[in-house]
RNA sequence: AGCGGGGUGGGGAAGCCAGGUAUCCCGCGGGGCUCAUAGUCCCCCGUGGGGGAUGAGGGACCCCGAGGUCGGUGGUUCAAAUCCACCCCCCGCUACCA
């Protein structure tokens, strides 16, 4: 750690707060972005791992009014439920924050002033659609008609689903406003743009020289940037955001893309006023060491590669522009995508309704679509579970302790050479040394397999020694070595399954937290003398009635939820 | 259409950037072992758990084995799953939905 502390700052995408995230939604952003967090933890850097909920914009205006309350009721009840949601799945997020938050608005606020005062915002004036039902400006999203091209009726203003081809509001036949059903009339209105072709040769610059981002980010980034930026709008005549700073701009709000992303710096600023260090966020944004992770869904790579850094450039204050981005591939739910509107999937609150947290984290992580598409079953989670989660590793640790514990009852000294007990050390310390070499290049689904590996490791040890037939001194010594493994099992399962791994450390006979450990401590056994605690099972076995039951309970919540909105 | 990703034994994944041994998990066949969370029986609170007993052997664990022209065709090379070209499939993105 030559001296001095990495400084990291880890964020995940800001969930829209519309609706509940689904396990597609956890699995690639804030998931990950815990598991980096916690992993970067263990490895003596200081962490800032922020997020928090995106509550503007006109899907929860537009439901609000639908429901008859205000937007602001509705977007906070929202953000509580999935804020308390995040906490139950052991998100260590040091603030999750929200668009709300009086930090995040003054600090928008400050923000397009000074990027104002800077010249990079320009108004214009535009063509819109706008519903005279509704009295509100309609995004093409919102626009419902029938497709030019292949007849589709309920074909939206960006693109057709039927047939898949991008389109313009205006070419609809029919179109209708898609919250009363209106027909939308063309009205002009005035909006402010960013400046981003400015930034074109500077964009170029910094993603071409920016070698740790994804090969995939930075060829898509490029082409884009080389094919030519437009301005982005933006502000928006809704009335639900952040009010526009700008002059003139009196009853516009800021366009919520791009008032969200200036979240990820807000979030680190209100952290350190929490703290009563309200300047010590310059520390970590304005100093170019500082090394910075978005876990982001692949489909908005742009936005953080190219119009985040853009802002920030804008602002020309000096803030360091994100070291990488990190994005998965999408999980499918039998075969086919998640989707809210036909119920297809496993939401985030459900989940941990049916079955533990750990074995959640532990199955999203082991599926972890790392570099195509992976398909979630649920006979494939019931794999997972059992044969790895249960019978490799917890099985494993449960064996091992209980031989100890029964015979020892504390980690007992080792008294003479072995060499099987010395290969296993090494074959210890390559492995926790691989692991961590994928955590850090955030290859979580393969860091698993390398920790899974290592309880197939201690299991084949404890066939070929059988310690149960060793007197006491050579079954000491197979033992200790056999604890040691246990104790990097916790070590390197804390960031993955952070609550069994802590059972799993106190089991050994440690009263403090495995979170608060170093992963080079892996490496090391555990004292000799240390006394155990009796071991209980960590985890259970699926059935298949289990899974059957699980389904069956996820059908009734919805029921209920569906009668009670 | 353009761009990006992918097509590897029955299923699921790694390897490809830095060519030379095709690896892992499930499933399948055979074997070893009996320390531990299957099973069976009994008891307790209750409908999901808690405690106890049992086992020459079933689950787990470990070992061995069967199974693949690595999407197709052509090229480069002493050598290609890996590099190049073309083609065929699948998925995603294409910036005012968040």
């Amino acid at each position: 750690m030559e001296g001095k502390r990495e400084k990291w700052m880890v964020f995940s995408a800001w969930p829209y707060v519309n609706s509940v995230p689904h396990l597609g939604n956890l699995v690639g952003s804030i998931l990950s972005a815990d598991i980096a967090a916690r992993y970067l933890r263990m490895r003596g850097a200081e962490v800032v791992f922020a997020s928090g909920s995106d509550m503007h914009g006109t899907p929860i205006e537009v439901e609000a009014i639908k429901r008859g309350i205000e937007p602001k009721e509705l977007a906070e009840r929202n953000h509580e439920y999935v804020k308390k949601l995040f906490e139950k799945w052991n998100i260590s997020f040091d603030n999750y924050s929200k668009t709300e938050s009086p930090v995040h608005i003054k600090f928008v606020q400050d923000f397009y002033r000074k990027v104002y005062d800077n010249g990079y915002i320009f108004d214009d004036v535009v063509q819109m659609l706008y519903c005279p039902n509704d009295k509100i400006f309609l995004p093409d999203r919102f626009v419902v008609g029938t497709c030019p091209y292949c007849g589709y009726e309920k074909a939206h203003g960006d693109q057709c689903e039927n047939c898949g081809r991008l389109l313009e509001p205006t070419l609809l036949i029919n179109p209708r406003c898609a919250i009363c059903g209106a027909t939308p009339i063309v009205k002009t209105t005035r909006h402010w743009f960013f400046d981003l072709p400015a930034f074109t040769e500077k964009l170029e610059k910094y993603i071409e020289g920016n070698k740790n981002l994804p090969a995939n980010a930075r060829n898509m980034s490029l082409q884009m940037v080389r094919e030519g930026l437009k301005p982005r709008s933006v502000t928006r005549d809704n009335k639900w955001g952040i009010p526009a700073p700008f002059p003139g701009a009196e009853g516009k709000t800021i366009y919520v893309w791009m008032e969200a992303v200036l979240g990820y710096v807000s979030a680190v600023k209100e952290y350190f006023e929490k703290r009563g260090t309200p300047e010590k966020w310059r520390e970590f944004w304005f100093d170019e060491n500082t090394k910075t992770v978005y876990f982001i869904g692949k489909d908005n790579i742009p936005f953080h590669v190219i119009i985040f850094p853009a802002l920030l450039m804008a602002s020309e204050e000096g803030y360091v522009l994100p070291w990488t981005v990190a994005s998965t591939e999408y999980l499918l739910f039998k075969g086919l995508k998640f989707s809210k509107s036909k119920r297809h999937g496993i939401w985030i609150d459900e989940a941990l309704e049916v079955f533990p947290v750990d074995y959640w984290r532990f199955a999203l992580t082991a599926l972890r679509p790392e570099v195509r598409d992976t398909n979630f079953t649920w006979e494939e989670f019931r794999r997972v579970i059992n044969n790895e989660l249960n019978d490799a590793i917890g099985n494993y640790v449960h064996r091992v302790l209980t031989l100890a514990y029964r015979r020892f009852g504390q980690v007992p000294e080792p008294v003479e050479e072995s060499r099987e007990a010395a290969e296993l050390s090494s074959t210890i310390s390559k492995l926790v040394d691989e692991a961590g070499d994928a955590m850090a290049r955030f290859r979580f689904k393969e860091a698993l397999a390398k920790i899974v590996k290592l309880a197939g490791e201690g299991n084949a040890y404890l066939n070929r020694t059988k310690p149960w037939e060793l007197d006491d001194g050579a079954a000491a010594t197979v033992l200790y070595g056999a604890l040691h493994l246990v104790k990097a099992l916790a070590i390197t399962l804390s960031p993955i399954i952070p609550g069994s791994a802590q059972k799993m450390w106190e089991f050994l006979g440690y009263s403090d937290s495995v979170e608060r450990h170093l992963w080079e401590e892996a490496k090391e056994p555990p004292p000799p003398g240390q006394a155990l605690k009796e071991p209980k099972p960590l985890f259970r076995k699926i059935s298949e009635e289990d899974i059957d039951k699980a389904i069956e309970r996820i059908e009734e919540i919805r029921r209920a939820k569906e009668a009670s909105s």
